[in-house]
RNA sequence: ACUGCUGUGGCCCAAUUGGUAGAGGCAUCGGUUUCAAAAACCGACAGGUGUGGGUUCGACUCCCACCAGCAGUACCA
């Protein structure tokens, strides 16, 4: 055996020797309980980043810990390899994106292997190959199907950097495209879209369920979906016409003293009259030409424009001016508000601005509002007034309180009904780009829109474009691609050019990983219902809204479809935290040039800026190549091994904490595999652990079984629970350190805690292990080895420490037995030197004892 | 602005879920070894848990207010 640990040796080694062996193949066929362990797969840029490390690590490590314990696993990997870097990079270089994607992932499947990932590689998939898209097709002419892919004219999110729309979900808070952090722009486009809408509800209550999911997660999804309940009600105007409007406090319908439309309300022309005509048409041009930025300055004033109309409220048939204004948004609710200025702050603020009447409705207890000299809404509780058949009822949304009597009431007068409104919309999934699956859909001037027939699909991106970057779809410009005959009836017809969003084609492929290779259909029921639902799924936290929502919402349409038979895809969710660098700032600096790469910096001690001189702050941020500050995972590998690598990462901070990258802690593992190491050589070389097994153990013996099985039972616990990898890595660290201070090395028991030690290592540092494993003469592999079991009574101790405290001081503890039970240690307690010392001479109010761990004496002053 | 999460020795992080604040690591200091150094090994140091209140026999843990950092949402009727 070699005398010291050489990682590069043995790593290359044992990942062949896996690799021929077939240890990490999904088995279909077996009696064993399944597990799918999956990670989010990488986008193909090229390069692998310490944040893929991470992410891949964690679930590597929990795949081999189940197949330890007797499961059969299967934990895939693919590519997510439609997408616009690959188009932007073919324009600058002038490669082809196909060519820069494959080539991009040979290089990072390279770098993959290299990181010894227990993945069954026979399943790889990758979006962008014709055998995958063919049924990311196939899924969408399944929306069609079922009529929950349609195309419509709206008011979209242009991105004018990547020269696409995006969906609502891809812009941020500051109204920025997700990928190019562009400003978008309000287009009015005919697109396609899923309807996502249809499964709001179900979205929205299934995240009950998800009882493995990080709180924070389900929220964001949970305000995303953004149910309000309330009512429709159901307005006339003076003319006559209907103006249904939403509201989530239809019991102050009594105080609604005007109407407010979106500028883009289609019923805004019939119900401006001549006077008003070009007050209304100015306001209307001026809103649609104002940008998504303006729209966000905070406590902008209120705008708005009479139409010159009346509206009659239907529960007191008081005549209500209507307005137009561009705080009520056309893609919410009907696009139309009753405006309750009394009641809601903006309401007010627009009436207070145009002198509009303002009516008390709900009067809070012990105040007297008075519309009149209110200077501010009151959207609190209180009792109804002013209000017909709602007077004296107490307000609020609870059982026989105003908003209830007041649906009743609309309802049985048939003036409105209670109902629900959604804040998501409609997913819109057209891109004019060309790195991405083709919509199967035919455009033909007799038939409209006709599917491709299930037989022609895939519908194969063509090779031969042009890019550019500009002027629209790039396979528009295809015309021997673009005219086909109509499949329904013959005449000439032309492709849809559109792609779709790549978000389509990861919103499947965990289910594909189950069939990977099924020529003939999307997946086999069977196979998939056998492994899904993904027991364990890990990523980062970016997606908590767009890849799990539209995941999520394609389960449950697969299901409807009777392609599946469970509501949900991912059982347990795990959202790692980011890795962050080692980040010099020059404070004196904004923007970009605040942050000076790392390897520029001369003297990390006392770091300076290399143009001014000026000192630097060492800070921790996300890693990036605008900062300098990132980590090459291959050159820690190199320098330390993976296992190193994979130890400080899971050791560093807990997995969804973000995780700062300090070489001295990398240098403390590395440490720590040496000593394992050298602790085997001692093992080996000395003959330890080959004495007789004695009839009675020492207590020496005793104590090392107990640290051996206590390490068993927290490993156990801090993987079965919430993946507390940093403290399970610490277990084995405080194993090592009792084998190494045990009396006992000859002992029998001393050879099983150094085998525990190896296979309890495993999962965490699998080539270590296995080397070590095999030098301790087993010829099997150690990850088929069965995780070991705590044996309840080696954890048993005969004495105890028991903390006595008085008045909830401690005072210190004293030996007892540890079968004492309560009486027995009050007894104790009470006679022990420690506690006379502080309770003699005082009265004992009160004793309580917490079995196993205290005695407190409640005393009289 | 609203909602949520986080705040523990110099640093990263633990704490059996209300019961002795400290396991593990990093850094620092001292020692062994060495001609010397590195490595390795042995040992030591350290805070009362962001702040202020409250509940309790007892609070890092529960409640209230505030501060700081991070995240999400933002005229959603």
């Amino acid at each position: 055996m070699e005398s010291r640990y050489n990682p590069a040796a043995i790593e290359e080694k044992w990942q062949a020797t896996w690799d021929e062996q077939g240890l990490d193949k999904a088995l279909d066929d077996s009696s064993k309980p399944k597990f799918y362990a999956l990670s989010m797969f990488p986008y193909p840029s090229g390069n692998l980043h310490m944040g893929h490390v991470r992410n891949y690590t964690i679930t590597d490590v929990i795949a081999r810990v189940r197949r330890m314990q007797g499961y059969r696993v299967l934990h895939p990997m693919g590519w997510d390899a439609f997408g616009l870097p690959a188009e932007n990079a073919a324009i600058d270089r002038g490669t082809h994106p196909a060519k820069w994607t494959y080539q991009n992932i040979a290089t990072m499947k390279g770098q993959l292997k290299r990181l010894g990932l227990s993945y069954d590689w026979d399943r790889e998939v990758a979006t962008c190959s014709a055998d995958y898209y063919h049924w990311t097709q196939w899924i969408f002419l399944e929306f069609l199907k079922a009529g929950l892919a349609y195309r419509k004219e709206a008011s979209v999110n242009w991105d004018p950097v990547d020269q696409t729309v995006v969906a609502n979900e891809q812009v941020d808070a500051d109204g920025r495209s997700w990928r190019s952090g562009a400003l978008v722009e309000k287009r009015m486009l005919e697109q396609w879209f899923l309807k996502i809408t249809d499964y709001a509800e179900q979205l929205l209550a299934d995240l009950d369920t998800l009882n493995g999911w990080p709180d924070k997660v389900k929220l964001m999804q949970a305000n995303w979906i953004g149910k309000s309940t309330g009512a429709e009600v159901t307005f006339t105007t003076e003319a006559g016409d209907d103006l249904t409007v939403f509201t989530t406090r239809p019991d102050t319908l009594w105080g609604a003293t005007f109407m407010v439309l979106s500028p883009e309300h289609p019923l805004v022309e019939t119900l401006t009259t001549a006077e008003q005509k070009d007050a209304v048409h100015a306001y209307q041009k001026d809103a649609s030409a104002k940008s998504e930025l303006d729209r966000m300055v905070e406590d902008r004033e209120k705008t708005g424009v009479w139409t010159g109309s009346y509206a009659i409220n239907p529960v007191n048939d008081a005549k209500i001016p209507i307005w137009i204004a561009d705080y009520v948004l056309m893609g919410y609710g009907t696009g139309a508000i009753m405006a309750v200025p009394a009641h809601d702050q903006r309401d007010f603020e627009f009436a207070r601005k145009f002198d509009l009447a303002v009516t008390v409705v709900v009067q809070p207890e012990g105040e007297d509002l008075d519309g009149d000299t209110l200077t501010e809404a009151w959207p609190g509780d209180g009792v109804m007034v002013h209000s017909g058949p709602l007077d004296g009822i107490p307000a609020g949304k609870g059982a026989g309180q105003s908003v209830e009597k007041a649906i009743a009431h609309l309802e049985s007068t048939n003036k409105g009904k209670g109902t629900a409104n959604f804040r998501l919309r409609d997913w819109l999934i057209s891109r004019q780009r060309y790195w991405g699956v083709p919509i199967p859909a035919i455009h033909c001037p007799d038939c409209g829109i006709v599917p491709v027939p299930e037989a022609d699909l895939p519908v194969v991106l063509p090779e031969n474009v042009e890019l550019s970057g500009r002027g629209g779809s790039p396979l528009a410009k295809l015309d021997e691609w673009v005219n086909v005959p109509c499949p329904s009836c013959g005449t000439p017809a032309k492709r849809d050019t559109d792609t779709m969003d790549t978000f389509i084609d990861s919103s499947w492929y965990f289910l594909r990983y189950t069939d990977a290779r099924n020529e003939e259909q999307v997946f086999d029921p069977k196979k998939v219902n056998d492994w899904m639902a993904v027991d364990q799924y890990v990523g980062g936290i970016e997606h908590a809204i767009l890849h799990l929502l539209y995941s999520r919402f394609f389960t449950k349409f697969l299901r409807d479809r009777g392609l599946l038979n469970f509501d949900e895809p991912f059982q347990r969710l795990l959202t790692q935290g980011m890795v962050q660098g080692l980040t010099y700032r020059n404070p004196n600096k904004s923007d970009k040039n605040q942050w000076v790469p790392s390897d520029r910096v001369a003297d990390p001690e006392n770091p300076t800026d290399p143009e001014t001189g000026e000192p630097l702050e060492r800070v921790y941020a996300t890693m990036s190549k605008s900062k300098g500050n990132g980590v090459a995972p291959e050159d820690v590998i190199a320098r330390y091994g993976i296992d190193t690598a994979r130890m400080f990462i899971l050791f560093k901070a807990p997995p969804e904490k973000d995780l700062e990258w300090d070489d001295a802690d990398v240098e403390g593992q590395s440490r720590f595999l040496n000593r394992v190491w050298r602790l085997l050589t001692d093992f080996i070389e000395k003959g330890q652990g080959d004495g007789d097994a004695s009839g009675e153990w020492s207590k020496a013996e005793k104590d090392l079984r107990r640290a051996i099985h206590t390490a068993i039972k927290e490993i156990t616990d801090d993987i079965e629970g919430d993946y507390q990898f940093n403290t399970a890595v610490s277990e084995l660290m405080k194993l090592s350190n009792a084998l190494s201070d045990a009396t006992c090395k000859a002992s029998p028991i001393y050879r099983e805690g150094v085998e525990t030690l190896i296979i309890l290592l495993a999962p965490f540092a699998p080539h270590i292990a296995e080397e070590l494993w095999h030098e301790l003469g087993h010829a099997e592999s150690v990850h088929l080895q069965a995780f070991p079991k705590v044996d309840p009574e080696a954890l048993v101790v005969d004495e105890i420490p028991l903390v006595i405290q008085v008045m909830g001081k401690t005072r210190g503890t004293i030996t007892v037995p540890a079968a004492a039970d309560k009486v027995m240690l009050e007894t104790l307690a009470k006679e022990s030197e420690l506690a006379q010392k502080y309770i003699a001479g005082k009265e004992i109010k009160k004793v309580i004892v917490v079995p196993g761990k205290l005695v407190n004496f409640v005393v009289s002053q």
